[in-house]
DNA sequence: TCGTAGTACCTC
DNA sequence: CACTGAGGTACTACGA
């Protein structure tokens, strides 16, 4: 074992350890990750080949995890090192070069040697073209860095004389890597106390660490505990839980168990032992695998705090996890869905509030759990005595082996809150009453258990499923997506140094350097006084090492920007007052521009006249206010052309850095290719939420210009079902307000907007009563084309607004709002809304039902009867008060959507056929849902499924309207809609 | 140096 | 007055 003394550890001797190429591949490996991870800076420099790299972002990697060491690529080197199985690559030269940049700057990356002792030290890496300093002239006392990095690594060179080798080359060896910490880290006050109040835990313990101990202790929970409820909890090391996908990552180090039965009295394990902790991480993989019978056992109940990260985790081991009885993050959001202070859902947040803990339990030395940083972190010391502000803390498996009697405290105390609270959480919802769509149906706990608690388990199945991500297509795209950037970014960049000079070298994706161009000297909007000042200095990457005079080339340059234009009219503003740059400000100024235009660099020819002004010259080209802010003109059209290729520049740029780039990733997918997000309830309406990464917002059909869905494809043999909900939200409208036109509009089934539209204005009623147009058309054999024109073709413009209310309707939209996007006066807003209204007034009744209730109740309900607690109305200013009044029409169609939703995939996952026939859920957008099965039967596969999400609530549909879904079967996301 | 605020972009 | 709901994620700039 591994133990870090004062001495420092030993490393033992690695004979053919060639550190250079070792730290070669780091390099390209840091690169590529870190490339992921910002693709703007970093791209740039991999395409102009240099090798330059921050230290400090790569030592992020590290120093943030908690965990452990977490770098995947960083384990493995370090397995390899450990295992002596590196070899030379050349077979003869062992030479390490340490490369040095004289007079520059120091530019470090962590190298591998560190590696070995498990934390980030620094040794300078080659940049190219650069002196480079041969290690054997170099002298480690004298290097400055290695102050700097606070690091002692000793390294020896081997006299050895390589066999046969004339030119007798030294080689390095790693002798000894000595890694004293750097100053040392104390424990504050408060670490203290907690620590000791944590330490009174100890003697409750059962610690578990080997096979013997394990196996008798199983056999007393399958058995004389069988029917108590257990809660369990794991640490795990090597794994960004944030950022990771825990399917396929992470190991177990250790878990704990607490269990007591319905009386709140816990299981006895001798000896006023209460709580099991089991040591995986030196007590071996089989002492894990030893509780395999009870994880499995669908019959002893488990409750966990975050089911889906622990479940993954231990099914990593081979072990499917069964009896899943709660998850206390999801009782606590059923409870109260909008816990935003306080800790939030974390363990730690819930079981210290007064408010969801109803009883203190007297075997706790405090409320609840206490924070690793309370208990392990520790401030490092300054040199000149004072406390430092970053707090450290080990990498679990050292705190579990060298601080391991607070670590046994500190892991069981998790179990036993989990578990204590989730007794306090039950007997909170038994005494709220549930009504499901008006009628009176138990408690809220008996909701959890019908809908939540299944739902919870899907979950995490549909999790452990994954989607197939087709990466060579990705990287194809990729490709595309950074030519077509870079070509946009060099044409912007290339006029607007025509302005301004150094705009050659702007960030193109820094909007504060986009509003320095064009809105310099503008006056806040909200603040009037403040002005964007008329040129700014900002630091960017040196990319051509451009000198600046009397200074040596670095790293980073500064560059100076000032405004290129006077006066450019602009109509939209963030909310802090300032002209924005998005992507919808910059297109209505540089117009509808074709994007011939916008990948090409030559220069527009001056042969149109120069009095055709903004009319459009160019036939398919309309200009926008950016033209004449130019002068009009070839100038005005090449400020145009430049800013619509800044408009495609930011949008390629999130296309890249939010799909295609994580896709690919390690750390979000697995071996197999697949895609595990993370799926989870925690809205406050419902609905759930993906991340790790967000597979819900992958781009629409429409706007996905580089078919991004394409790259989500069944694996061979499979096909996909994507079936979706038609106008979910407006049904769930119709039904809560009992609105009889739009049932009744649902009824007669067609276009909903285009009815809308017709209900909404007396010429349009006219024209389809006339016969003159018609509502909707389902061509009969031999019509070509429909006798009289549709609605939606003659009264296009009322049926866009008709859709847009629609929509907004149940977002509480206001007539400023409609003025402002339709570019109408209020008045002119007002009216059609009132037009919308008009034979729908049960809606507005409802809307006020729904304002009155969370006014005075300060509580929303679902159709399923789930609730939405807001804060005390009269509290607030008007501005807060309209947004929680909207949020409180929202809610409850929003939820009762989600709940839908929620059945609809229950009603799947309870369907035996479809089970048999091998069909698995996937994933859920909101309103679709998405299956992955064999091909041969998703025909018959997808009229199930059909029938599941038409009558979600089992085999009914209790809805007062139909619900309409539409299904299609295809290899790939992108062909299936 | 790190964390946060602000801005932006993607979804239903 | 303020001005459509619910989310996730990335990047830049900036201050402690």
């Amino acid at each position: 074992m591994a133990v870090r003394g004062s001495s420092g550890s030993k490393l033992g001797f690695y004979p053919n350890l060639n550190v250079r190429n070792i730290a070669q591949e780091w390099v390209q490996e840091s690169r590529r990750l870190f490339y992921l991870r910002t693709a703007n800076n970093v791209t740039n420099n991999i395409y102009k080949g240099s090798t330059t790299l921050w230290a400090g972002n790569v030592q992020n990697e590290l120093s943030e995890d908690r965990r452990g060491l977490n770098y995947p690529y960083l384990q493995n080197l370090r397995e390899r090192v450990s295992s002596n199985s590196i070899v030379n690559r050349h077979g003869n030269s062992q030479e390490l070069v340490r490369h040095r940049m004289v007079n520059q700057p120091v530019q470090s990356v962590p190298a591998p040697i560190s590696v070995v002792n498990n934390s980030a030290k620094c040794l300078s890496m080659p940049r190219a073209s650069k002196v480079e300093i041969p290690w054997r002239d170099y002298s480690p006392a004298e290097d400055p860095l290695l102050d700097k990095a606070n690091t002692e690594v000793i390294l020896e060179l081997d006299d050895k004389v390589h066999d046969g080798d004339d030119k007798k080359e030294k080689k390095l060896v790693v002798k000894k890597v000595v890694s004293p910490l750097p100053t040392k880290a104390v424990f504050s006050e408060e670490s203290l106390k907690a620590r000791k109040a944590l330490a009174s835990i100890y003697d409750k313990v059962l610690v578990v660490d080997n096979i013997e101990s394990a196996r008798s202790i199983v056999k007393l929970l399958t058995t004389k505990y069988k029917s108590f409820i257990h809660a369990c909890d794991t640490e795990v090391a090597n794994i960004e839980a944030k950022e990771e996908t825990p399917v396929g990552h992470g190991e177990v180090i250790c878990f704990s168990i607490y269990s007591a039965n319905s009386d709140v009295q816990a299981a006895d394990f001798g000896n006023g032992k209460t709580c099991i902790w089991v040591d995986v991480l030196d007590g071996g993989r089989g002492v894990l695998m030893e509780f395999a019978p009870f994880f499995e056992d669908p019959s002893i109940k488990k409750v966990w705090h975050n089911y889906s990260f622990d479940n993954h985790v231990i099914e990593n081991y081979g072990i499917k996890v069964a009896g899943f009885r709660a998850d206390t993050m999801h009782l606590a959001r059923l409870w109260d869905s909008s816990r935003k202070i306080d800790g939030g859902y974390s363990l730690e947040g819930l079981t210290n509030d007064r408010r969801v803990m109803d009883t203190v339990p007297e075997d706790l030395p405090k409320p609840g759990k206490i924070s690793m940083k309370t208990i392990f972190g520790r401030k490092k010391v300054r040199k000149d005595g004072s406390e430092g502000k970053v707090v450290s803390i080990d990498p679990v498996k050292e705190l579990q082996r060298e601080d391991r009697e607070l670590w046994i405290c500190y892991s069981s105390l998790d179990s036993m809150s989990t578990l204590r609270l989730y007794e306090s959480l039950k007997r909170k919802l038994e005494t709220r009453r549930w009504v499901l769509d008006g009628c009176p149906r138990g408690t809220m706990y008996d909701f959890y258990e019908q809908y939540w608690c299944p739902f919870g388990a899907l979950l995490v199945k549909m999790e452990t499923e994954g989607m197939l991500v087709d990466r060579g297509y990705l990287s194809e795209i990729e490709k595309a997506a950074i030519a077509e950037r870079e070509l946009a970014a060099d044409k912007f960049r290339k006029w607007a140094s025509k302005y301004c000079p150094d705009a050659k070298y702007m960030n193109v994706n820094s909007d504060t350097q986009i509003r320095q161009l064009l809105f310099g000297g503008i006056e806040n909007r909200h603040k009037s006084g403040e002005t964007w000042p008329q040129s700014k200095t900002f630091k960017v990457l040196n990319e051509e090492n451009v000198a600046t005079e009397g200074k040596k080339t670095s790293k980073y340059r500064t560059i100076k920007l000032c405004s290129i234009v006077e006066d450019l009219k602009t109509d939209m503003f963030t909310p802090s007052g300032w002209p924005s740059a998005s992507g919808d400000a910059l297109r209505s100024l540089a117009g509808k521009i074709p994007t011939e235009y916008i990948y090409t660099m030559g220069d527009i020819q001056e042969d149109d006249e120069d009095s055709s002004g903004s009319e459009n010259p160019d036939g398919d080209s309309s200009y926008g206010t950016a033209y004449e802010a130019f002068g009009g003109g070839k100038n005005g059209k090449e400020a145009c052309h430049a800013i619509a290729a800044l408009c495609e520049i930011c949008s390629i740029d999130s296309l890249i850095s939010n799909f295609i780039l994580p896709l690919q990733g390690d750390r979000i997918s697995c071996a197999e290719g697949r895609i595990h997000c993370s799926l989870n309830i925690n809205t406050e309406t419902g609905r759930l939420s993906a991340r790790t990464p967000n597979l819900q917002n992958q781009p629409a059909l429409e706007k996905d210009r580089y078919k991004i869905r394409q790259a989500f494809v069944a694996a061979p043999g499979n096909s996909l079902i994507v079936a979706d909900y038609g106008q979910l939200e407006l049904r769930i409208l119709a039904h809560l307000t009992n609105c009889k036109s739009m049932l009744d509009a649902f009824k007669a089934g067609g276009d909903f907007h285009s009815r809308t539209a017709m209900n909404m204005y007396q010429h349009i009623r006219d024209a389809v009563h006339e016969k003159k147009v018609l509502l909707e058309w389902h061509p009969q054999p031999g019509q070509e084309k429909p006798p009289v024109p549709l609605l939606k073709d003659a009264f296009g413009a009322e049926r866009r607004k008709a859709k847009m209310l629609n929509f907004s309707i149940a977002y509480g939209k206001t007539a400023l709002g409609l003025s402002r996007d339709w570019k109408v006066s209020v008045k002119e807003a007002r009216d059609t809304l009132k037009l919308w209204y008009g034979d729908r007034k049960e809606v507005l009744a409802w809307q006020k039902s729904q304002k009155k209730l969370a006014r005075e109740k300060c509580e929303v309900y679902t159709l399923l009867g789930r609730s939405r607690h807001f804060p005390n109305l009269t509290q607030f200013g008007p501005g807060q008060r309209g947004h929680i009044e909207r949020a409180a029409i929202n809610a409850p169609v929003q939820g009762s959507a989600a709940d839908v939703a929620m059945c609809a995939m229950l009603e799947i996952e309870r369907n035996a056929r479809l089970k048999e026939l091998g069909w698995r859920l996937l994933l859920q957008v909101h309103d679709e849902v998405i299956l992955e099965g064999p091909s041969e039967s998703a025909e018959v596969a997808k009229a199930i499924v059909v029938e599941c999400m038409s009558k979600p609530f089992h085999g009914t549909n209790i809805l007062k309207v139909d619900l309409a879904v539409d299904a299609k079967c295809a290899k790939s996301w992108y062909a299936a809609k």
